[in-house]
RNA sequence: GUCCCCAUCGUCUAGUGGCCUAGGACUGUAGGUUUUCAAUCUACCAACGGGGGUUCGAUUCCCCCUGGGGAUGCCA
């Protein structure tokens, strides 16, 4: 089938992230490249959270980011609430386990502790830049005898463990999108393993759940290009292999900066609830920074998993354009059954208060409503705008009421043709258009100069769907009541 | 500042040395259809950042510059 040039049997891998909030669309492409790999090989996908950071983690954000990925329907074989055999899913439960791994560093005697403060680095970080110098830890810890620590120690100082990194040579790996990523050592700094709060850090944790879940692939984010040496080192240190990278592309914002919630609504969430289907987002979020053999771009779901693969993710960054994802789901929108349709209608109209209770609605009248706009629509939320006519008194715009209400001899026309339409019977859409341009051809008129003021007087607005199915939903008498209303 | 990554139409992309007078999609423009809008159909506008190499031949390979992005945290 296809060679990702990788070995693509017994694949595991995970989705991390940390419940510090709602997932952005960044995090949800991430997932989303993880998920159909594991589905394009029939390997596991498994959801982890990251919730080392103590102050900023939150179940809420777990609820969350859970939310979201059901919601793109990308569910995991393995995770927090349905288990599996490389658990627990959430980090702050697999202390013991980083103990372990912190046991055998420092038998090796790759870590030692750190007991500089937060100012001292800073101060030491901004002098190391001034000298035109790549930023890392002088070393002031580094080779502490056993007095010196007990006697910090005793004295109550907190420290940190900080991972002694190779000082020559170069790390170099192989990533799956890039190619060879290669970084000297020297400029690696003795980063930090264990806080003074005694939980492990982002580079070590994952580390030792990548290793203990047996993840084979690691598909992340391209800001993750710097973590992985210093990754790969606490490979190399515990004697593992490490896993394959494959570091994706980064949706940029509009302003070509990192996607975050400087961008406005930037949960997918929130993307739901602005009217968006979630495989609308889904195909537009997968087309950024991947394509198809074929460059197709409307693609279903399996239609992706059939043919995804890691070769194929490009390696620039990708500018989120909402003006196409709004073109992809006004597509799908217009694919969709009208029931289902529907059913979404109602849910926005009364959200909108246009009408009250979803049991004592006509849904034939609303169903016809619908099939009206629906190829008008590219996201649920404009339907309350696109139809509000058809429940409340139109509210009249002042432009086209000037363009075609007020021309001289409209009210009159409009009174008489009045007179027409109450006798139109039965009132449905032939009968009606028939009875309308029979009148406009006697009275020597153009189909417009009729057409026009009829469509202000009924919708406010110079723009609407086909006027005759529009008096049809309507019914005579509202017709002929807001004919008269329009001209009172 | 330092390190890393990247560089095709405004945007998403195809393109892996000759098939490229660079293809598709979104947007935009013009037109057809229509009572308007939308939808739809047709056409059009629009790109290989610059400079050196390598080669018979570079969008494709190498180098430099420029530009953009990311990382530089006891965040992940």
């Amino acid at each position: 089938m296809h060679n990702d040039n990788t070995n693509l049997k017994g694949v595991r891998v995970r989705f991390a992230p940390s419940p510090t909030g709602s997932l952005h669309l960044g995090n949800v492409r991430t997932a989303i490249f993880n998920w159909f790999f594991a589905r394009h090989t029939g390997g596991k996908f498994i959801l982890r959270i990251e919730d080392t950071d103590r102050e900023r983690s939150t179940p809420e954000s777990v609820s969350l980011i859970m939310e979201s990925l059901k919601w793109f329907g990308l569910d995991w074989d393995e995770g927090p609430d349905v288990g599996g055999n490389f658990g627990p899913y959430y980090q702050m439960q697999r202390l013991d386990k980083y103990k372990k791994y912190i046991d055998v560093l420092i038998k090796k005697n790759m870590v030692y502790p750190c007991f500089c403060t937060t100012e001292r680095l800073a101060e030491m970080r901004h002098q190391m830049q001034k000298q035109k110098l790549p930023p890392r830890y002088d070393g002031k810890c580094k080779n502490l005898n056993k007095e010196e620590i007990e006697r910090l120690t005793s004295q109550g100082i907190k420290h940190v463990l900080r991972f002694r990194v190779p000082t020559t040579d170069t790390t170099e790996f192989k990533d799956l999108v890039h190619g060879k990523i290669s970084i000297e050592n020297s400029i690696m700094d003795d980063f930090v393993i264990v806080k003074s709060n005694a939980g492990p850090t982002y580079n070590f944790a994952c580390v030792v759940d990548d290793i203990e879940m047996k993840i084979t692939h690691v598909i992340r984010g391209d800001d993750h290009i710097s973590n992985t040496p210093k990754q790969i080192a606490i490979y190399k240190a515990l004697g593992i292999n490490f896993p394959e990278f494959a570091h994706i592309p980064l949706i940029l914002g509009p302003d070509k900066a990192k996607l975050s919630k400087r961008h406005g609504a930037a949960s997918p969430l929130e993307y739901r609830d602005m009217g968006y289907l979630p495989h609308a987002l889904l195909n537009f979020l997968t087309l950024l920074g991947w394509a198809p053999e074929d460059n197709r771009e409307l693609m279903s779901r399996d239609e992706i998993v059939e043919s995804f693969s890691i070769e194929k993710i490009n390696d620039r960054n990708a500018v989120f354009d909402s003006q196409k994802l709004d073109w992809m789901n006004g597509v799908y929108i217009r694919k969709m059954p009208l029931e289902e349709l529907v059913n979404i209608a109602l849910v926005e109209l009364k959200k909108a208060e246009l009408i009250k209770d979803t049991k004592e609605v006509d849904i034939d009248k609303i169903s016809k409503i619908v099939a009206l706009i629906k190829e008008r629509l590219r996201k649920f939320s404009e339907i309350p705008q696109l139809v509000n006519y058809f429940f409340d008194k139109p509210v009249y715009e002042e432009k086209p009421v000037r363009k075609f209400l007020k021309k001289d001899g409209v009210s009159q026309m409009l009174q008489e043709l009045c007179k027409v339409i109450e006798e139109v019977e039965p009132f449905d859409i032939e009968t009606l258009e028939d009875a309308v341009r029979e009148f406009i051809e006697k009275k020597g008129l153009k189909a417009g100069q009729v057409i026009h003021p009829v469509r202000v007087a009924l919708t406010g607005r110079a723009a609407s769907p086909p006027i005759f199915d529009v008096m049809q939903v309507l019914g005579k008498q509202t017709c002929l009541k807001r004919i008269a209303d329009a001209l009172a």
